[in-house]
DNA sequence: CGCAGGCCCTGGTAGC
DNA sequence: TGCTACCAGGGCCTGC
């Protein structure tokens, strides 16, 4: 469940733990977790061994390590990952997948993930932007999205509005819960065809977007367990500002109506029926 | 090329 | 009580 507002929440965090400090082993402790590091493991481990962090930085759900080597460590948190700082010696986690040991001798960071979704990987070169996530769009937090060409390239798909939000290559870092609730904020049904959007409609979406977005940010994510933590452990508040996800069968904050479920996608999403009607005409696919 | 859908994965929980 | 079925869903891959 992690999207933009719990991983920045995770990079903030990092960044005040790990930067200019120098790594010293690196121990992977579940192949799947370094998947998409096709070299394998040890290469993994050799790569980042000696090696000094210098940032930590993020695009929609990606976050990576900057390098002293130009390389960079690329990670995904998947729908479970964490990355937790912990005192040496500290019990291993039971889906403890890597560990990475610092040479001051001070908390190790550790990567844990339940699902395995999630995954780390070494990007060569990587340390500006990683090429495996070049073709990511920009989120709508970076000062150089473009809300202009957001919005014309939204108006030329041939889908869903839902289906557009959650696309990362249009924008990144919407996923399920914040497409429902800039969605809800919005009035717009998730089915409505992007096409058929007027370019204000476009416009006041990815408005709505991006003040849900910071809104949850600013409250450290969302949390419903313990699957989604910052480095510290700690839960985010703002599942108690949610309006739409979740809420099946409770009033809708704005009419009163009662929220409903509805499979999308082969996942849930929630929307008022008063407030998002379903669209008379569907999306051509 | 654009879009849709299947698959990966595991712990918690509902239901029998 | 103990078993099974189902659910959460982001991104990659394939196929149309």
């Amino acid at each position: 469940m992690p999207e933009l507002p719990e991983v920045e929440t995770v990079r903030q965090g990092l960044r005040t733990w790990v930067t200019g400090r120098r790594i010293e082993t690196v121990e992977v402790r579940h192949p799947r977790a370094i998947r998409r590091h096709a070299p394998g493991a040890s290469h993994f481990a050799a790569m980042l061994a000696g090696r000094t962090v210098l940032d930590v930085r993020r695009r929609g759900k990606y976050l990576w390590l900057p390098l002293d080597s130009g390389d960079a460590v690329l990670g995904h948190l998947g729908m479970s990952g964490q990355l937790l700082m912990q005192p040496p010696g500290t019990p291993d986690e039971p889906h403890l997948r890597v560990r990475f040991v610092f040479a001051d001798g001070g908390p190790e960071l550790r990567f844990v993930d339940q699902r395995t979704f999630g995954g780390l990987t070494v990007s060569e070169g990587g340390a500006e932007l990683p090429a495996e996530i070049a073709h990511i769009a920009r989120d709508p937090m970076d000062p150089e999205f473009s809300d202009a060409d957001f919005v014309a390239a939204l108006r030329r798909r041939r889908t869903e509005v839902k289906r557009a939000l959650l696309d990362q290559t249009l924008i990144s870092g919407v996923g399920n819960i914040y497409a429902d609730e800039a969605l809800w904020r919005a009035r717009l049904h998730g089915a409505r065809p992007t096409d058929a959007l007027t370019r204000p409609a476009a416009l006041r979406l990815l408005g709505h977007v991006r003040d849900v977005l910071a809104a949850a940010t600013k409250q450290g994510g969302t949390s419903f367990d313990a699957l989604y933590v910052n480095v510290n452990g700690e839960s985010g508040y703002f599942d108690r500002s949610l309006s739409a996800y979740g809420r099946e069968g409770l009033p809708c904050h704005r009419c009163g109506t009662p929220i409903r479920r509805e499979a999308f996608m082969n996942r849930s999403s929630f929307s008022c029926p008063r407030c998002q009607p379903r669209p008379r005409i569907p999306a051509r696919g």
